[in-house]
Order: structure tokens, then C-alpha cells, then sequence
RNA sequence: GGGCGAAUGGCGGAACUGGUAGACGCGUUGGACUCAAAAUCCAAUAGUAGCAAUACUGUGAGAGUUCGAUUCUCUCUUUGCCCA
């Protein structure tokens, strides 16, 4: 018998396709458009099973919307700055940026074998100087629209490998690479004013109807907009200080006030800046790292000034000022007021200095007799012990009623305080993207002019020494402008830039002057589908949506303001872990099943242990290699297999089983294939057969709303469904008129997920026109004959085939006909019937 | 601690707007083919009882609304993710 030889045909197809310029996209007005577009891919070396299962739901929308008639840009590129990229070209001795080409070749290469619909042609790498030198220009731009600026600012410092950490690359405080215990330290960083459209960033997802709401959440977590007041406490003490200004969400606890917190850059912290005690306790303070964990977590130490603040709304109170750990400069005015009583970290503090813990909030279940012991109460109840304010309602009634009470006393006024930081994207790294700015002998800014862009990456590096190379590039660092000596910004950009406009620039991409041309943009934007994973889900979609209203500031006059109509967040591809007797990773590979045991493959007497399926990772070594499937499967197969389990949003569970059933599925498609060809493909004499066009009908329309809602797991149960249709049909009927035409349009529904075959199929029958979505025939689908359920007391108790529109009477007469109905109804009084037209009939009697 | 989601056979999962629960796949069991195995094909497969027709139970637990609830409401349990 004839096998399906997959891979003398993907190739085939995939070749066919390459030459004729299949996915090549241009802007054409007369078409409606459709922007899909996947998360790019870092280039790590090759790709992994989440690349394809991301990639592959993206080309099975594209290619179904491609066949739907619309105008589709799908395109790919590389988010090619990074950090790994220099690490590995410094423990090999290699160039980055060969180093990630390479990648890049491979990866492209095994892309292009799992047959995706991608235009090619746009490809785009964002470590190119015709990418990076248009990002250089928005960050000028920027600048110059004062949406960037600089300022000195706390980081993660590795004092071992003398560099910055991002806060993900602090565990347990610290480095990941080093293990050096992480410092604060202070440096100057250039920061994009992301802050200023935290109201606009808000706002724009009430109009994200097509997100998830799980991400929706996060972001407005993430921007985090709380109302509070600001509030001046009034200062004794013999320093040049009247007033302490303090913002807080929680004025109603004012009288449970007990101390006044300084952030240890307050401008209060000049008065000490020779108290060797202050020096010392700052130390302490850069023990801690920056992220808010760490400072939830850690010790809460204090410097206690001899300084007193009054209470604004008890003047007869005054409560010491200390400066604390707990307290950024970021927040509010780096001055909190404390109340222990209701505030965990304030409780710590108050612990620790024996300061007064005042209940002021009791919980609606208490009376008033209630204190806080243990821990800090911070949830709703009734104000207590707080004079005028006893008795209101916590939260709502309370912090609204208070703010005004402070403002009729003009203490203080009520202030909307956004958690959402401005963007610091200045990396003492190598391998990204160059400042095109310059600092004069004073230390002043100098941009680099337009004209003189790309400022590139100087090409010989050595980056075998600690901290930053492009610190030590001297040649590179020292340049003139404006006939004065200057010396470059030797930080790069955060990764993250690069990533925030790469959509633009699919829609131009070799456009030389400028990022992208303002026609392509009003033509393609926004992208209809974007897919990702939802680790993406705060900071990438969230920069993205910040430099499309960035870029569009002041100027550019873009239709749209949100980069992403649709957003869909895929789940992760796992597979169980497994360890040898002395708890080592074991790779798959290294594993094998006897009798339902799990043992090593080359040392049958040794037991694994299995361990839970967990997303696939290196360095638990439960990964499959995307290109040994693809070699042995072929791509049509693991396609098909990555769509089949489980639904895209979630995780799916990799299975050599269901790997291989994927595999047999598609050669039993091709052994019905050709006795189909056979049977039916010159019958021109025969009859038309209307079940089947009733089958391939209902099909349709099943294919259709299942590919419309990402349903992608049940289309693959529809094709397996039609399989065994078609198998069974195949043998019963023959002389069948109308049988190839229908099988041509089922073969149509296949193609978004098994395009080689599909396409192979359907030229083995001689169609070789461009191929379009079927339509389905509405009417149709309400077939003649029905079934309806027949329910005795709510209970189902028999199905009748009857035709359509029956009415209750019909029915009634039908049951009376019907033996089983005979035992349940007989001798019964009918109590009532419930009617449902062409669905059932439920009669209620009396037991 | 807060927010959001999830819970359906041995497993992954399906079920349109409240109307036949378990589609489809995996696994398992039995059979055919074979000297044998693999592959392939056929059949069965929620549980309990029964030779069977069939009956009863059943969508994490408990309540509620309804003629009827996997679906809607409330309470609880477990669990995942994010934030702290």
C-alpha cells in the first residue's frame, strides 16, 4: 500500500510556496486587511515546543483568514538584543552578535519546516543597525517631546560582577549569576515618562474588548490608581523644618497615628549627612534590595531624628520622626504617617521601637472594646477612639468623610496617587541598543544629531572584563561635538524598547527614513490578533501600548491609539519531569516505560522517578526537541498534535502517544484519500447524495464557529469526526454524483491545520484554482428530521425522530404509540405539560 | 493577605442562549489477522445492579431559583496564576 510520504511533500509544498511568493503581503486599499501577529522570538539557539504551538495557532488564524479573503499580514522578526546573547559570547569566547546570526539562521530555518504562512520578506532583527538607528531616532524625539529624561535612581547592584540586576534577576536577594549579596545604589538613568498617560493607559482598556480580562486586571493592578490625600504635618524640633508634606490612602486612621516615616532621601536627610550614625544607618538600608517584596518582607529598621510631628487633626499629639528602610522616595513624598494598629509594615516598625499601637478600626463583628494584638487589622469595620470621626464606616465612608474634614481645615487636600513608575530603560550591558546621547566634560547632555545616526555598537569587544564594556571602549567613548570634548552614554537601552515598536515596523520595514511610512501604518494598524503568553501580560503589552500614545504625541496623528484590537494569551507546553535515584534531572530521552514502569533506557534496573508535569525547561530537562518531532512526524503532524489536546489558552500536556495518533490520523486520511479518488473521483453518473452534502454542510459550519472563537482543540475532534464519516460512507455508498465536491470543501476546513497534506490532496484531485473558505447554507443546517427528547418528570425517557416544527398534539399522539411511555404514563394524572418547539417535551405527573 | 480563574470517566477534554452530560482523542479490556510480535482492523469502555431489556447514582461539597442546572445565585473546600 502507498504510504504518505510527509516529507518529500511538506518540502515540496514548502518550496512551492517560497517560490511563488504565496505570503507575500502588500498594502492594497480594495482588500480589507488582517494583522496577525505572534510574539517574536528571542534568538536562543533553536526553538522550543512553545514557539510552535504559539506560532502554529497564529498560522492557522492567518491562513484561515487568508482564505476568508482578507488581505493578510503575517509577518516574523527577532528580538535580538539581550543579555543571554552576551553571556554566551563571553563564556565562549564569540561574538554577540554572530553569535545570535547564527541563531537566527537556524531558528528561521526550523520555522520555515513547520510550513507557517509567514512573509518572509519583512523579516526584521532588532540588533540591526536599519532597526535600531529608527529607535534611536523615537528615543531623540522623545526627548525632545520631554517624554524622556534623567534622573539618579535606586538599582539592583551586583557587587561581584560589578553590574545591574532587573529585579527578576534578584533571588532571595541575590545575584543570580555572582550569588553576591545584592546592594542598593544610587545611579543616573535615563527614564521614559510612562507616568504621565497612567489615566490614558487606564482608560484604553475599557476599549480592549478583546482582551482577556485576566490581563485587563493586571495592568490595572499594575497602574494601580488609589485615591488618598496629601497631608502637611506641622514639625517641632530644633532643625529648619515647619512642615512634612505626606500622602496616604488611609486618613481615617489618623488617630492611631504614632510615628512619621522618612524615606532616608528625604530632603530632611541633608540636615545628617555628617551624623556618622545616619551614614551608618544608611548602609543598613542598602542591604535591602529594591523590589517591594523584599521590603515587605524584610527587617523594618529605623533612625530616629529629634524631631517631633503633630497630629493635624489632635493637635495636643506629637509623635517622634524616625527615617525607615520601608519607605521609598517613589512613593508619594518619601514621608508616610504611621499607624500600627492598621498597617502591617507600621506594626512591625512599632514593635521593634516600642511605639504606641493604637486601635482606631474595629472589625463590623467587634465592639469597642476590640485591639489589635497580634497583627495589624487593615480590613473594613467601624472607626473607634477617633473623637469626631467614631462611628464611620471603613473604607468607603470613612477615607471620603475624612478627606473632607481635612480639606475644610485646609490640612491637606485629596490626590489621586498612580503606582505606575516611570520606565527606566538605561542597562550597563554591551549587546543592545546605544543611547545616541553624549555628556560634556560638565556633565551636560548633548543628543547625538539625527544626521550622525545609527550610533552603532563598536564591532571588537573585550567582554571579558567585570561591569560594562562599553565603559572601557575608549576609542568608541570619547567624540566631539560641537568642537567639545564629550564622551558617549556608554548604557544601552532595556530590551524591552525594541519590542515596544516592532509592530510598526513590520508594517514598513524597509522604509530608511523613518521607523515606518504614516500610510502603512493607517492601513495596517492596529493588529487585528496578537498572540503571546500572558507573561507578557504587564510589562511588553504594557510598554507597547505606552510608545504607540508616545510616538503619537504631539505629531503623528495616528487613527488609532491601542497597537493590539485582540489579544490571546496561549498556555504553555508541559511534559512530566523525571529524576534518577540521586534526584538528577532526567531528560525523556534517557527514559523508557516497561510493564508501567518508569526505568532508564540504557540501565533497565534502575528506576525513575516521575515527577509532575511542569511547562517545559532546560534545566529540568523535560523538553522535546521541535525539529527530532518534526524529522520523524513531520510538521502537518505536530501541528495537528499541538492544537489536539487541550484548548489553546490552556496548558497542554505533551504525549508521545498523542504525538503518534496525530502521525497515524494523518496516514489513514491518505489511505481514505486514495479509496475515495478511487470510488468517487470520475463517478459523473451518479446520484446526488444528500446526507453527505447535509454532513459537509453541518461541518462547515462547525469548522467555521470553532475556528472563529480559538476552538482549536474541538476543530481537530471535528476532523477526527469526519474521518470516521468519511470511512464509513467511503464503504457504503457508491455511484455518489456529489461526493468529490463535498470531499473538496471538508479538505478546505483541513488546510489552516495541515496545509501540506491538504494542499497535496486537493491537487491529487486535480483542483489546482486558488482555493477560498467554503460558505455553509444556513437554512440547510435546520434539517427535516429531528430529535426530540421525550422527559417524564424532568427525567429523560426516550428519543423520538420526528420532522421539524412538530407540534405538542403530534407528539402526544406519538408517545401514546410508544410501549416504555405506556408503564409511566398510564393510570397517571397529568399535572402539566412543558412544551419546548423542535427540543422536548417534559410531562409532569403525579407519582 | 488581596485580585482573577478553575474543578466533568483511568487521563486530556466536549456540551449552542438553562433543555439527550461524557463528542473527539489517549489509555485499558476482549476479538480478528500472524508461527509470534509490532502494525492494522473490529467491538466494549462513567459507576452500581442485571444474561438482558432496563433501573438507580453521577459534572469538587452543601443549599437555593426552575418543569428542568455542568450552565444562574449564595456559602464552603481544594487548586492554579498574578499582586503583595
Amino acid at each position: 500500500m502507498e504510504r504518505y510520504n510527509f516529507k518529500e511533500v511538506e518540502e515540496r509544498w514548502q518550496k512551492k510556496w517560497n517560490d511563488n511568493k504565496i505570503f507575500q503581503t502588500e498594502v492594497d486599499r480594495k482588500k480589507e486587511k488582517f494583522y496577525c501577529l505572534e510574539m517574536f522570538p528571542y534568538p536562543s539557539g533553536k526553538i522550543h515546543m512553545g514557539h510552535v504551538r504559539n506560532y502554529t495557532i497564529g498560522d492557522v488564524l492567518s491562513r484561515y483568514k487568508k482564505l476568508k479573503g482578507f488581505n493578510v499580514l503575517h509577518p516574523m522578526g527577532w528580538d535580538a538584543f539581550g543579555m543571554p546573547a552576551e553571556n554566551a559570547a563571553r563564556e565562549n569566547n564569540l561574538d554577540p552578535k554572530e553569535w545570535t546570526n547564527k541563531n537566527i539562521k537556524t531558528m528561521k530555518k526550523q520555522l520555515k519546516r513547520l510550513g507557517l504562512s509567514i512573509d518572509w520578506e519583512r523579516e526584521i532583527s532588532t540588533c540591526n543597525e536599519d532597526y535600531y538607528k529608527h529607535q534611536q531616532i523615537f528615543f531623540l524625539e522623545l526627548y525632545e517631546k520631554g517624554l524622556v529624561y534623567r534622573k539618579e535612581n535606586y538599582v539592583n547592584w551586583d557587587p561581584v560582577d560589578q553590574t545591574v540586576l532587573a529585579n527578576e534577576q534578584v533571588i532571595d536577594g541575590k545575584g543570580w549569576r555572582s550569588g553576591a549579596i545584592v546592594e542598593r545604589k544610587k545611579l543616573n538613568q535615563w527614564f521614559f515618562n510612562i507616568s504621565k498617560f497612567s489615566q490614558d493607559l487606564l482608560d484604553g482598556l475599557n476599549r480592549l474588548d478583546n482582551w482577556p480580562n485576566k490581563v485587563k486586571v493586571m495592568q490595572q493592578n499594575w497602574i494601580g490608581k488609589s485615591f488618598g490625600c496629601e497631608i502637611d504635618f506641622k514639625i517641632k524640633g530644633d532643625l529648619p523644618v515647619n512642615n512634612i508634606r505626606c500622602f496616604t490612602t488611609r486618613p481615617d486612621t489618623l488617630f492611631g497615628f504614632s510615628f512619621l516615616a522618612l524615606s532616608i532621601d528625604h530632603e530632611v536627610s541633608k540636615y545628617f549627612k555628617n551624623d556618622n550614625k545616619f551614614i551608618k544607618f544608611k548602609e543598613e538600608c542598602s542591604k535591602t534590595g529594591t523590589t517591594e517584596e523584599s521590603i515587605a518582607v524584610g527587617e523594618k529598621i529605623g533612625f530616629k531624628t529629634n524631631l517631633e510631628a503633630y497630629n493635624p487633626l489632635n493637635p495636643n499629639q506629637k509623635v517622634p520622626v524616625y527615617f525607615a528602610n520601608f519607605v521609598l522616595m517613589d512613593y508619594g513624598f518619601g514621608a508616610v504617617f504611621g499607624c500600627p494598629a492598621h498597617d502591617q509594615r507600621d506594626f512591625d516598625f512599632a514593635k521593634k521601637y516600642n511605639l504606641e499601637i493604637k486601635t482606631v478600626v474595629r472589625p463590623k463583628d467587634k465592639n469597642s472594646d476590640y485591639k489589635v494584638e497580634d497583627e495589624a487589622y487593615s480590613g473594613p469595620g467601624v472607626i473607634i477612639n477617633s473623637d469626631f470621626l467614631n462611628g464611620l464606616e471603613v473604607p468607603n465612608k470613612s477615607v471620603s468623610e475624612t478627606i473632607k474634614i481635612i480639606e475644610k481645615k485646609k490640612l491637606g487636600k485629596k490626590k489621586t496617587n498612580y503606582r505606575l513608575k516611570d520606565w527606566g530603560v538605561s542597562r550597563q550591558r554591551y549587546w543592545g541598543c546605544p543611547i545616541p546621547v553624549a555628556y560634556d566634560e560638565k556633565g551636560n547632555v548633548h543628543v547625538i544629531p539625527k544626521s550622525k545616526l545609527p550610533v552603532k555598537l563598536p564591532e571588537k569587544i573585550d567582554l571579558s572584563v567585570k561591569g560594562n564594556p562599553l565603559d572601557s571602549q575608549e576609542d568608541w567613548k570619547n567624540i566631539i561635538i560641537d568642537g567639545k570634548k564629550c564622551t558617549r552614554e556608554t548604557d544601552t537601552l532595556d530590551t524591552f524598547v525594541c519590542s515596544s515598536w516592532y509592530y510598526l515596523r513590520f508594517c514598513s520595514p524597509n522604509e530608511k527614513s523613518y521607523g515606518f511610512k504614516k500610510d502603512e501604518i493607517d492601513y495596517w494598524m492596529p493588529v487585528d490578533q496578537y498572540i503571546g503568553g500572558i507573561e507578557h501580560a504587564i510589562l511588553h503589552l504594557l510598554y507597547s501600548r505606552f510608545f504607540m500614545r508616545a510616538i503619537d504625541y504631539k505629531n503623528m496623528k495616528f487613527n488609532i491609539k491601542e497597537p493590539f484590537q485582540s489579544l490571546f494569551t496561549q498556555g504553555m507546553v508541559c511534559h512530566e519531569t523525571y529524576k534518577d535515584e540521586n534526584n538528577n534531572w532526567l531528560s525523556p530521552e534517557d527514559v523508557e516505560k516497561i510493564n508501567n514502569n518508569y526505568v532508564q533506557k540504557n540501565n533497565p534496573n534502575k528506576i525513575v522517578k516521575v515527577g509532575p508535569s511542569e511547562s517545559m525547561s532546560k534545566s529540568k530537562k523535560n523538553v522535546i526537541d521541535p525539529e527530532f518531532i518534526v524529522n520523524n512526524y513531520g510538521a502537518d503532524a505536530v501541528r495537528l498534535f499541538i492544537l489536539s489536546d487541550s484548548p489553546p489558552e490552556k496548558d497542554v500536556q505533551w504525549s508521545e502517544q498523542g504525538m503518534t495518533s496525530s502521525y497515524k490520523f494523518i496516514q489513514k486520511l491518505w489511505l481514505l484519500h486514495i479509496d475515495i479518488k478511487k470510488k468517487f473521483l470520475s463517478e459523473t453518473e451518479g446520484h446526488i447524495d444528500l446526507e453527505i452534502q447535509n454532513f459537509t454542510n453541518q461541518l462547515i459550519a462547525k469548522f467555521t464557529n470553532n475556528l472563529e472563537k480559538f476552538n482549536y482543540n474541538v476543530a481537530v475532534a471535528n476532523m477526527y469526526e469526519t474521518y470516521n464519516y468519511l470511512i464509513k460512507i467511503t464503504k457504503n455508498k457508491k455511484n455518489v454524483k456529489n461526493f468529490i465536491e463535498n470531499y473538496k470543501k471538508i479538505l478546505i476546513c483541513f488546510t489552516p491545520f495541515i496545509p501540506h497534506f491538504a494542499n497535496e490532496c486537493l491537487n491529487d484531485l486535480g483542483f489546482y484554482e486558488e482555493i477560498k473558505w467554503p460558505q455553509y447554507d444556513k437554512l440547510a443546517l435546520e434539517k427535516e428530521e429531528i430529535k426530540f427528547v421525550i422527559q417524564i418528570n424532568g427525567k429523560k425517557r426516550d428519543i423520538l425522530n420526528v420532522k421539524k416544527d412538530i407540534k405538542e398534539i403530534e407528539v402526544m399522539q406519538e408517545i401514546k404509540n410508544k410501549k416504555i411511555l405506556k408503564k409511566y404514563l398510564s393510570q397517571k394524572n397529568i399535572k402539566k405539560i412543558i412544551f419546548v418547539k423542535n427540543r422536548l417535551i417534559n410531562i409532569l405527573i403525579n407519582e
